[in-house]
DNA sequence: TCTTTATGTAATTTATATATTACATTTGGA
DNA sequence: TCCAAATGTAATATATAAATTACATAAAGA
């Protein structure tokens, strides 16, 4: 599983730090996300995905691998 | 969160233990989301998504309380 | 170059997702 | 009613998400 978050944070032009307060969690966790160090929870998938307007589906996809 | 997994196993007419097999989890794993009683990972997610044909926003949902 | 901001990383701890095994309950059909 | 399938549930174990704290590095501007 993969993800573009920081494509939609460049966009949005904010921080790691700037989304993980909006969203909840620690400047860590958005980090360790980005760089596919583990698989979120569907709540903070559901959660980036309301706050970039678009679907999960678009966010994160799975991979060959998966 | 919530989800309406248990409306489209009954679409597709399929029970938990298909579900869960076709995923790759446990039976009780697909019990235990159905029930709300844990959120998935993000990557189950996207396999529920992608055996369903819907996205995963359309199948999960966050509550007022999220 | 110095400073600041953003990002990467690492160790430890805690909470929780998921597996496993097993049993109870419900439901629908014969 | 009986039986079998489906679902709910529970206990324990394991893996891993996420928090916390802290430090290292990179990048960009003054």
């Amino acid at each position: 599983m993969t993800n573009h978050i920081k494509v939609e944070r460049a966009i949005k032009n904010i921080t790691q730090e700037e989304l993980a307060r909006q969203i909840g969690v620690t400047r860590q966790a958005i980090n360790s996300i980005e760089l596919n160090k583990y698989v979120p929870s569907t709540l903070l998938a559901l959660k980036i995905s309301r706050y970039f307007g678009k679907t999960v589906n678009e966010i994160f996809s799975l991979e060959d691998s998966d």
